[in-house]
DNA sequence: TCTGGGGTCCTAGGACCC
DNA sequence: TCTGGGGTCCTAGGACCC
């Protein structure tokens, strides 16, 4: 059996955990800049307002139910989806972790400790409650598939906990199920296949793998073998690195300087090869886009992407950053008022893989300078903070900055902004 | 008049997820 | 005025090889 946990809307119950004022009432995180919504309360959701929403269009409504707009706090967010991720290793041996806010526990099958599996979820749940103050929803069935849309279906129904462990009762539940509420069918699938007259879960789990097949690609068939209860999406139990690294941000304002250009794309070099280090790889390719904004029609539009091949993979910060402003020098045009820059690492492989470079003996004692040298940086900026250290080029900062009108603390990972309990 | 039949690799783009 | 930032996988089509 596959369990799934899945926090309530993640991000907004982090901030709860840490302002109880905030239960009950219309809360939403909105994305870096403060432009999106990225994570709406239940109150907030019946409302109307949804995931992927401008905030201007939010926020007289939300002013208006006394609600509250947060700024993204990911300090605070991925240090408490860490201690989630860690509780949940402590009550099963296998977890998965999917997203931030969810995991697949591997839990054999008859529920740990010979109890019910209603009471083994209900604990679980409860334990997270107590331990972090996160409200979390659990799914129990025979394939991920299953227990995610059996952790859907909970949360619509707000039960709290979805049991889909009896067969019959599975095949009940999917006849109410439509193709477009299934995990991995977005909008253009489920219309290709409700033109085909597969409307249901329970329909797909009939129809013939061929037909399938003809309508989809190969993973929408894995996905049916999902639902058929038989799981085909096993992710294995390792933590697999990454295959491909990008980092990319939307200006706090729009700039037409190559300078401050030029700055943003060594920044998101920068910050792409600390995170190639973290699991030792190195890239052999790296792109670079530009573009102008979206939705301007008073500015002329410009959106462009250059490759480059490094010679030698490499996850040493200059050397790629030298790529990068090559690779930007190439399509960046004077004149544009550009918006977001982005930086991708791609063929990604183990660092020290590759040999050598038989001609060029030196090579080998320069390559492990230079991994020495990153190795000092990544840990000065660990221990002392972001940006202790970085190249010249990323200037002083500039591009670093969003737009956040109301950021929480940092409760958790920054020593000042710890929360102080009195007694009263 | 009449012009093969396999492969591989790479890239761009589509579709999806959180 | 105001619209994240990451990822994954698959497919089609072109370039190239023999």
């Amino acid at each position: 059996m596959k369990a799934l946990v899945d926090a309530d809307s993640f991000y907004v119950s982090c901030e709860r955990v840490f302002r109880p004022s905030l239960m009950g009432r219309p809360v939403v995180v909105l994305s870096n800049n403060d432009g999106c919504l990225i994570s709406c309360s239940r109150e907030a959701k019946a409302l109307g307002l949804r995931v992927g929403q401008p905030y201007f269009e939010a926020a007289g409504l939300l002013a208006l139910h006394g609600g509250e707009a947060l700024s993204a706090n990911f300090s605070l967010y991925t240090d408490m989806s860490a201690r989630l991720m860690r509780t949940l290793e402590e009550e099963v041996q296998q977890v998965l972790v999917y997203s931030i806010d969810e995991a697949f526990l591997e839990v054999g099958p008859r529920p740990p400790g010979g109890e019910e599996w209603a009471t083994w979820a209900c604990a679980l749940r409860q334990r997270v409650r107590r331990d972090l103050g996160l409200p979390v929803t659990v799914g129990v069935a025979p394939s991920h598939g299953l227990a995610k849309l059996a952790c859907e279906e909970a949360k619509k129904k707000r039960t709290e906990i979805g049991l889909w462990t009896d067969s019959r009762a599975v095949a009940e539940a999917l006849e109410q199920v439509p193709v477009e509420a299934i995990w991995g069918i977005g909008p253009r699938l489920a219309r290709r296949l409700r033109s085909a007259g597969l409307f249901t879960a329970a329909q797909l789990t009939r129809a013939p793998d061929d037909q399938i097949r003809r309508l989809t690609s190969v993973t929408e068939l894995q996905l049916v073998w999902e639902l058929r209860g038989h799981p085909a999406l096993d992710p294995g139990d390792v933590r697999i690195p990454r295959k491909t690294i990008l980092c990319s941000r939307t200006f706090a304002v729009p700039t037409r300087q190559w300078e401050e250009l030029r700055e943003a794309v060594a920044t998101y070099t920068a910050r792409a090869a600390e995170r190639l280090r973290a699991q030792h790889s190195e890239a052999s390719t790296l792109r670079v886009a530009i573009r102008t904004g979206l939705f301007r029609s008073d500015e002329p539009f410009h959106a462009e992407a250059a490759l480059v091949r490094l010679p030698i993979p490499s996850a040493h910060t200059p050397t790629l950053t030298a790529a990068a402003v090559r690779a930007l020098q190439a399509i960046y045009r004077p004149g544009f008022a550009y918006t977001r820059a982005e930086v991708c690492l791609t063929d990604l492989s183990d660092a020290g893989a590759h040999p050598a470079d038989l001609f060029a003996p030196e090579a080998e004692s320069e390559r492990k300078r230079r991994a020495r040298l990153m190795q000092v940086v990544d840990h000065l900026n660990a221990e002392y903070g972001r940006d202790t250290i970085t190249t010249a080029i990323c200037g002083r900062g500039v591009m670093r900055r969003f737009r956040q009108a109301n950021r929480s603390p940092r409760y958790t990972t920054v020593w000042d902004e710890l929360p102080i309990a009195r007694a009263s």
